[in-house]
DNA sequence: AGAGGTACCTGGCAGC
DNA sequence: TGCTGCCAGGTACCTC
């Protein structure tokens, strides 16, 4: 579910819910999730009032105290906002009770998310320090992203999704960047010259700031911190579009496993 | 160092 | 209807 714009659409949405809230009390009901939610978390965040709510790559980030708390979502994790008490159902593992009232809820079927704690800066953190720039920062351009990939084999569409390259890039908006910059999922990523990579760069931009303006993707169930879905599903050109015309030249639109992945591509438009 | 595969977990769906 | 197998938005970690 959460890419880069489903998060960023999260953290906007229970952002100000959060920002300058004491911490009432923190329920787990369920502690095994990617890891362990660290034994002794409720003591911890208890009575401790919340900071800022970044977001790096896929992780959320909430200052709390002394330390930050490190939340991902995994493939089928959201966050939402309760005004008040309801049943938990299932797979709501977590939930935050706050000064105001209001709870933030973890759900998350899979259980591929995480809740971890730090007491370091959170650029130091292990799942941290080893990530790439942010895609819509200056610091993600062609030409950083043409060196990288100098000598390099691994398919274009597997590169761009490394969080080592570049943070955010699922297999969703990886799919429809590539179709955007007409370049074929399968090219080895060191077979691409400086020009076509401005192409990229501008695709993987543009298609992330239009996914967070309309929300995010909800394929299932992705829905924002008050609960509703994304609309740029309405907008995606090949993911999920198997067999279908594509937009540009008509020409089926091919679907392939890449890197264990499936993959859409329009085998005319994209080289 | 880079590339590829495996593992974590549950729900939904296609196919029989 | 009910069972089985496969697939899914992520990513750390293992081996070659």
């Amino acid at each position: 579910m959460p890419e880069l714009p489903e998060v960023e659409t999260t953290r906007r949405g229970i952002e100000p819910y959060l920002v300058g809230q004491r911490i009432e009390q923190l329920v787990v009901r369920q502690r095994r999730l990617r890891w362990p939610i660290p034994r002794g978390l409720e003591q911890k965040l208890s009575a401790q009032t919340i900071g800022q709510v970044q977001r790096r790559g896929k992780y959320l980030l909430l200052s709390v105290g002394k330390g930050s708390l490190i939340i991902h979502l995994g493939m089928s994790g959201s966050l939402r906002i309760l005004r008040q008490e309801s049943a938990p159902g299932p797979h709501d593992h977590v939930d935050l009770l706050l000064g105001s009232g209001y709870r933030l809820r973890f759900t998350d079927p899979r259980r591929f998310g995480a809740w971890l704690w730090t007491t370091r800066p959170t650029g130091q953190h292990a799942l941290l320090k080893a990530l790439g720039p942010e895609p819509l920062s200056d610091d993600f351009s062609a030409g950083y992203l043409h060196q990288c990939a100098i000598g390099r084999k691994l398919a274009v569409k597997n590169f761009i999704m490394q969080s080592g390259i570049v943070v955010g890039v699922g297999n969703i908006y990886a799919n429809e960047a590539l179709f955007r910059a007409a370049i074929h999922p399968a090219r080895a990523s060191g077979r691409i010259g400086p020009q076509r990579y401005i192409t990229l760069v501008t695709a993987i931009k543009s298609v992330l700031t239009e996914a967070i303006a309309q929300g995010g993707t909800t394929l299932r169930d992705f829905v924002d911190g008050e609960g509703k879905p994304g609309y740029f599903q309405q907008s995606l050109q090949v993911y999920g579009r198997g067999g279908a015309a594509c937009p540009r030249c008509t020409n089926p639109i091919r679907e392939q496993r890449i890197g264990q992945r499936s993959s859409f591509y329009c085998p005319r438009c994209q080289h």
